[in-house]
DNA sequence: ATTATAATATTTGTCAAGCAAATAAATATA
DNA sequence: TATATTTATTTGCTTGACAAATATTATAAT
């Protein structure tokens, strides 16, 4: 082996597939491909990038798995950019979310202190912006879960579109965002408490109280609504 | 036609590999497959969902791009379900999200306000359990920044670096993945901010409070700076 | 002339068969 | 025993083709 000049570059290791959707992605983030900007078909996409359809294919799943990009078949069909919706994102999110959480990456308490604070954070911001809109809808889940004749999932569901009218009441859509997912995650921990009627009861005072606390615009009461809640919940934990 | 007894029931108008990646990932989020868990072979799941490998390859593309399972060549190998690590999910989540920035979904004044809301609760729970080491990184992330010879990348990246410890120092790690994501996607904004020496002194100083704060468990003080800190950079927006 | 129908072209969706490359285990060789 | 070498297995990728959906165009009927 007398040739000792060798090319010792690392070799990329990375599969085409991921080097192209990376390359895709990249032209997204960086502008160079706007929302409902269509791409060049498979076919196009597959000699520019001289590998197989096939290949192009695999990359364009990976994109389209964080719902980046939406194809349709036929003529004028395609594959296009979509326009990132926080609803995809927060459904991601909360998907991974919930993963971790099933997992044991986040314990039961540090969910609930996180949750604790993120609500706090949620009334702090409701208390001055919430509208009418949103205290009539907030009004109208406490209808539904004061209703004793509601299953215990009708009874959650609305537990939760409860905390999510919260978030929105904040009206700032990162902490939506952010809520909405954490929420989510949190489902199925919420589905185990409320099990009885006996603990119905007390979910309902505390959110009658955070209730009457954003109508008279009240963050004290609506604080304490919240930090009572959550120091419910640990101790149904513990 | 005289046959009106039709099957009306909805055809599924979902791609197979779409179909599959999300039974797939319904093993999973049940617990079916768990971390490290094997999958069998492509060609395995081929026959066992009667489709053909490459439309298994794609399916499996998408569980990849969310860092869901992992593959390998050659004997021994295969494709195995992923332990799911805050770091990757922390990865996607900010690339989600500086998306849906980049796009203008979220607005400047409301990541602002919800990073100063996401970082007062950080401290306050700081404050409480901060340890040693954390204290000494963060004085050496305040050393490096006291540095004027360096560049406003490597100042941006010491600010970055400085904002995760103090994540980290809340010790709960719903929080810590929740701020990674929020601070990475802010980072271009930060970057735009610091831009000359007079800014970063302004930068300087308020760290120096916090860490003075942290390190006496200061939590008044500590919240202080975290509200100069917004209002220096919702100033700067304006 | 207008509307309904049919043919057509385009693009993604899927399949089939096979070769290439990586890699761990088994085998052969020094 | 230690080191190469072969071999088997599995993903990575290619080529080529057909199926299905769907907008456009052409044709036929009213």
């Amino acid at each position: 082996m007398g040739n000792t000049k060798l090319n010792y570059e690392p070799v990329v290791n990375v599969s085409l597939a991921k080097q192209i959707s990376e390359r895709i992605l990249e032209s997204i983030t960086d502008g160079t491909l706007k929302a409902d900007d269509q791409l060049p078909t498979e076919e196009v996409l597959a000699s520019q990038f001289q590998v197989s359809r096939p290949t192009i294919r695999e990359a364009l799943k990976r994109l389209a798995a964080q719902s980046l990009i939406r194809s349709r078949r036929g003529p004028s069909g395609g594959t296009f950019v979509n326009r990132p919706s926080i609803v995809d994102a927060s459904s991601n999110l909360s998907t991974s979310t919930s993963l971790l959480v099933s997992l044991g990456e986040f314990s039961i308490p540090e969910i609930l202190e996180a949750r604790r604070g993120l609500e706090l954070l949620c009334v702090q911001h409701a208390v001055e912006r919430r509208d009418e809109a949103e205290l009539n809808m907030l009004e109208e889940e406490l209808l539904i879960q004061k209703n004793q004749s509601i299953s215990d999932t009708e009874f959650c569901d609305s537990d939760v579109r409860f905390h999510r009218i919260l978030a929105d009441a904040t009206h700032n859509s990162v902490l939506q965002f952010i809520m909405f997912s954490v929420i989510e995650a949190l489902q199925p921990i919420e589905n185990m408490v409320v099990f009885r009627v006996r603990d119905r009861k007390v979910v309902i005072s505390q959110h009658q109280k955070m209730v009457d606390a954003l109508k008279q615009r009240d963050e004290t009461s609506a604080t304490e609504a919240i930090k009572e809640q959550t120091v419910y919940l640990n101790e149904r934990f513990q």
